[in-house]
DNA sequence: GCCGTAGGACTACCA
DNA sequence: ACTGGTAGTCCTACGGCG
């Protein structure tokens, strides 16, 4: 027999005679699927009295089949923390587990994990790792332990349609898809359209019918592994659909020729390829923008790949696509649809190293983790963890719990009220990974606490054993460590070498990771949720931060502002040694695995008083450090829901402030753009705001100016739903700010009015006010309305 | 019915 | 659909006035 070996991918099973197989998605040479004969089974708590009963059942469905299980076995598990004996019920078919486990009147576990993932579990099968195997026919006797595998051997694709759009928005039905773009990783890339142009990237058919044919035919030419698009999920990929029924031919997506089938996996739903990882990016890039790995205000392809790559990318209006097509000269149509798969490209390129460094480490297969939340791949992570070491998973809880944890949420952070004013020689230190390490010191989890034992006691009150360690903290434990070894890896490496990109991604997954664990103790969704676990995190954070304050202030430090992990202090005449010298004696009594550092030392800083009061604003500050850069937190110059105008306002006086300390020049900032306002002369994309609809607009209680602007723009044809990203202007027709609300491709004109008195001045009149009581009095001095009058 | 305002709805930020 | 703490805008219902 000979031995093979493959890059494992993915699991889920195929039933035949009878009998379930474990279907294996694998790249060798080529792309395919091995079988391996493997029992779906659950747990039931029972004692041996009931093993006859649950071995006899027989359950009809409603198709007139008997469901019977196939065999059982008691076995040793870990449950709850403690050990028990489970009975394991095999079955024949994974859908009889379901079926089974509601015929059973005790408590039953892991009668809810796919079919795919248990096997994966159970076997140690790890993403993107090589296997080795014996192969009998179109199943596999045996396969072997796995080495590193490289995910670079599969074949990344990217595409892009372009669709004829006379009415702004394009009708399935009606409008044909004119234009196909790709590109992948070998290099290839082209234009597939029916139209005449001379390039030698354009490849010209006779119609909409035969394009599509071809696109299907390259990406089977191209052996695409992966597919890179962007929004395809809720655009190009049901427009093909639609396109391909019209037409009469099959949407030949997957390996196999077969469409794309519609997965449900909570909130998103994402298609999937049969045979290829579909990878949408763009809730990719929602997912990146939610870790903090990129900021943008709005998630357009265009906008994504210029806050990702630094390049700017040329693009036509969306509304010219159908002029430019009717116009018979197609070359810059193009030229866009191109760049719009490479750009695409580019941007996957640059995930793929996360997305399958998450997947290896989570032991998510890469397809579920383009599409996966935080929450899930922590919850993936402690389901492999807890299986390999013979643990039973939690249950998910049940409707009614979610709803009990939610009523009953639990303390956070400390935050303390700073001074508003302008400042000098500042320190900051932070806690390096607060939550983490706070976790891993206290051995926090949920069945490591109150027990028998010598314990650590929680600022709460809640008992923690020191030993054995729970599950949560060597998992975490481990992250962490494994984090510290790679950023010593990555000091040795060379950048821009393969490596130190892969060593980079890893230890940017692994950040990600642990900085989940403390939200996933206390998510109500949680299969580990712990409402005294996620207390006690909080709490022994509050704890040190409060004790750091403490020993700062008998230091001779002012303490400025502190933010749940971070402390800021006023040098007031000690010198930097000093600071150092502070640091170290804290550490000293610290537990081992916490450790505050020095984030920097700050020339200046500004902090502001709240809008209606006097008290000094929470999280928002501006730093100016000793290099020269700016760090600026909370202010409106960071919110996407600010227009562009007040927000570059905003930045040029608190730099102003920072660099120059000079009032004056502030001031003849804020006049010059109220100027320009008032002319009429600032271009409408500087004062778009740019607000997400977080429900569907039919759900809202209260018609907000962004629903506003996204219902009238719905009417002309606009996709407006939950998620989307509605820019808009405030604009001189109307009576309410509701009312004058349009989104930014349709608005005639703006109001100065309002962007001089909601946007200009309110962004930077706490930060004049800062500069001494003279403006303050001559801005408010009984003065409501009008404030553009002093400018 | 008009006016001004308190409280609520809502979003995006910090950590 | 990982957590809580926070600022801020705009809307809307409400009470006072007449």
């Amino acid at each position: 027999m000979q031995r093979r070996r493959a890059l494992f991918l993915d699991a889920d099973y195929a039933i035949r005679g009878g009998q379930t197989y474990a279907r294996l998605f694998v790249k060798g040479k080529k792309s395919t699927r091995l079988h391996y004969l493997y029992d779906p089974y659950f747990y039931a708590d029972v004692n041996e009295g009931e093993r006859g009963a649950i071995e006899n059942l027989s359950i009809k469905t409603r198709e007139g089949q008997a469901v019977r299980p196939k065999r059982t076995e008691f076995v040793e598990k870990i449950l709850f923390g403690d050990r028990k004996r489970l009975l394991r019920i095999y079955c024949h078919e994974p859908r009889h587990v379901p079926i089974l486990r509601e015929a059973i009147p005790f408590p039953c576990y892991e009668s809810e994990i796919p079919f795919g993932r248990r096997f994966m579990m159970d076997m140690g099968l790890v993403p993107f790792s090589v296997i080795s195997y014996e192969r009998e026919g179109r199943t596999i006797k045996k396969f072997l332990g796995s080495r590193d595998g490289n995910p670079f051997m599969l074949r990344r694709f990217s595409f892009d349609t372009e669709v004829y759009n006379p009415l702004g928005a394009p009708r399935p039905s009606k409008d044909p898809i004119i234009m196909f773009s790709y590109s992948d990783s070998e290099g290839a890339r082209g234009v597939v359209t029916f139209k005449k142009d001379h390039k030698p990237f354009v490849e010209v058919v006779e119609n909409e019918k035969q394009m599509l044919e071809r696109f299907f035919s390259i990406m089977d030419e191209r052996d695409a592994d992966v597919l890179f698009g962007y929004n395809t999920t809720n655009f190009d990929l049901p427009y093909m659909y639609e396109r391909a029924k019209k037409l009469g031919i099959p949407l030949a997506l997957g390996r196999d020729g077969s469409p794309y089938r519609l997965v449900r996996k909570g909130l998103i739903n994402p298609l999937e390829i049969r045979g290829r990882i579909h990878i949408d990016l763009y809730p990719v890039m929602k997912f990146f923008g939610f870790t903090g790995l990129i900021r943008t205000d709005d998630y357009t392809l265009k906008n994504v790949y210029s806050t990702v790559t630094g390049k700017t990318a040329t693009k036509i209006d969306r509304l010219d696509i159908w002029r430019q097509w009717d116009s018979n000269d197609i070359s810059t149509l193009t030229d866009y649809a191109l760049s719009d798969a490479l750009a695409t490209m580019e941007l996957g390129e640059m995930a793929f190293p996360l997305l399958t460094e998450l997947s290896t480490i989570t032991r998510m297969p890469l397809f579920d983790v383009a599409y996966a939340t935080s929450g899930q791949l922590v919850e993936s992570l402690l389901m492999s963890e807890a299986t390999a070491r013979g643990m039973v998973i939690p249950p998910k809880p049940s409707g009614s719990a979610v709803s009990a944890r939610l009523e009953n949420p639990i303390q956070g952070a400390y935050v303390k009220l700073p001074a508003p004013g302008i400042y000098e020689n500042i320190v900051v230190f932070d806690f390096r990974g607060l939550y983490p390490s706070i976790i891993c010191s206290y051995n926090i989890d949920p069945f490591t606490i109150d027990r028998e034992g010598d314990f650590n006691k929680s600022p709460t009150g809640a008992n923690f054993l020191k030993s054995p360690k729970g599950l949560i903290p060597i998992v975490l434990d481990n992250l962490i460590d494994r984090r510290v070894l790679i950023k010593r890896e990555l000091k040795a490496a060379k950048k821009d070498t393969e490596e130190y990109k892969k060593l980079s991604a890893r230890s940017h997954a692994l950040k990600i990771l642990a900085n989940s664990f403390y939200g996933y103790l206390g998510y109500a969704r949680s299969r580990w949720y712990n409402r005294k676990c996620a207390e006690s995190v909080t709490a022994w954070g509050r704890m040190h931060i409060m004790e750091a304050e403490e020993k700062a202030n008998a230091a001779g430090f002012k303490v400025l502002y502190m933010d749940t992990d971070s402390l800021f202090l006023l040098l007031d005449g000690k010198t930097r040694e000093d600071a150092l010298h502070f640091l170290a004696n804290i550490n000293k009594e610290l537990p081992e695995k916490m450790e505050l550092e020095l984030e920097g030392f700050y020339s200046r800083g500004v902090f502001v008083s709240k809008k209606a009061e006097e008290k000094g604003a929470k999280k928002k500050y501006a730093l100016l450090g000793d290099d020269g850069r700016v760090k600026i937190r909370g202010f409106e110059l960071v919110r996407r829901d600010w227009s562009g105008v007040a927000k570059d306002t905003q930045r040029r006086v608190l730099e102003a402030i920072l660099r120059d300390g000079s009032k004056d020049k502030a001031v003849a900032i804020v006049r010059e753009v109220v100027e320009q306002l008032r002319s009429g002369k600032v271009p409408l994309d500087n004062l778009a705001i740019y607000t997400q609809l977080k429900k569907e607009p039919d759900k809202y209680d209260i018609v907000s100016p962004e629903l506003s602007a996204a219902l009238k723009a719905r009417k002309k044809g606009k996709t407006m739903e939950r998620g989307s990203i509605v820019g808009y202007v405030i604009t001189k027709k109307g009576k309410s700010i509701s009312e004058k609300a349009e989104i930014l491709e349709f608005a005639p004109d703006y109001d100065p009015d309002y962007y001089i008195n909601h946007q200009v001045l309110p962004a930077v009149m706490k930060i004049l006010k800062e500069l001494g009581a003279d403006e303050y009095e001559l801005t408010h001095g009984g003065r409501q309305k009008g404030m553009g009058d002093f400018f």
